[in-house]
DNA sequence: CTTATTACGGATATTTATTATCCGTATTTA
DNA sequence: TAAATACGGATAATAAATATCCGTAATAAG
């Protein structure tokens, strides 16, 4: 079990996003080549982040995509959920039906309490998203900027307004 | 992302075992019939348990499975881990020395800390882990126990005893 | 000793999910 | 009007999950 790259990507992304100046964006082009990730590939990450009110993307020249909302207000399961989607990690097949002494499943509409093993289960997925949760994108820069040297960070920074004027 | 229904699987045929008098096993045959699940792809499952060291099998008639050790010194993270591996859900393609002004990547044979985004994912892997770790199939039989019908129990006990001599 | 039953492991097929590319449309700036 | 962009649909390529088959070795029972 393994999550689609697609969320690394966009989790940097988003972060590059965030060190953004307030009304600069950058096109979907500029971000795939400054990570040497597919370009077309990327976009439809950036798509789903778009859909889900994380980023918002303007049409024409001079577009491309910004944050949608403040750092602080946007987290790291905002963005693995955009593009990873809610579902749950455990999928609970109900194999307890199966048994020959089996109770009864529930008439249809009706539900029935998840059966133990799914509920552990539940449970550790809910502590996952729950860290998650816990960390926004103003952390994050707040770290990159404790730890990254300042040669890279202005470097990467030069590079990009140097393509977006070209 | 999703785990695969091996970790289902696993978990209740551990649960099955885990109920088991001391010294009786079970075929996998006879799990697969009680679970309805196929019984060839379910042997692949149980035998990564087995190399695990979480259940033993033995061969010849009346030979099959049971627990290698006591219901309270298995964890939900032990039969995870065994059938879906150890790697961390999220992996972190070090797409930061793409970048145009990127840190050298480090010598071969020496590491660098992980970046700020995968830490991040390591942690909340970690928290899930971390809850995994804290249930045991002891724990577990408790809950069974007290939520799941006595007839449901006792009738699923005499099929397997049924069906083991017959 | 023979036979039936079992775990185990290798090989292979089938199905589904992930990864990736391509292209047409609508929108916006210059 | 032309160039650049996001967006969405369609499709192809690759990898992973799901499933089956079969040969081997071990073991209990007749």
């Amino acid at each position: 079990m393994q999550l689609k790259n697609h969320v690394e990507w966009a989790l940097h992304c988003c972060s590059v996003l965030a060190a953004l100046p307030e009304d600069e964006r950058i096109p979907a082009k500029l971000l795939a080549e400054l990570h040497g990730i597919p370009r077309e590939y990327l976009s439809k990450a950036l798509q789903a982040l778009s859909s889900a009110g994380i980023i918002s993307g303007t049409l024409g020249p001079t577009g491309g995509y910004k944050l949608a909302r403040a750092p602080g207000r946007i987290t790291f399961l905002d963005i693995v959920e955009a593009v990873e989607g809610k579902g749950r990690t455990f999928v609970c097949t109900e194999i307890r039906d199966n048994m020959p002494c089996a109770e009864k499943p529930p008439a249809k509409g009706k539900t029935r309490r998840p059966c133990a093993v799914a509920r552990v289960m539940y449970d550790a997925d809910k502590a996952w998203r729950s860290h998650l949760q816990s960390v926004t994108l103003a952390d994050l820069a707040k770290t990159v900027e404790k730890e990254v040297p300042l040669r890279v960070l202005k470097g990467n920074a030069e590079w990009l307004a140097a393509k977006r004027n070209a």
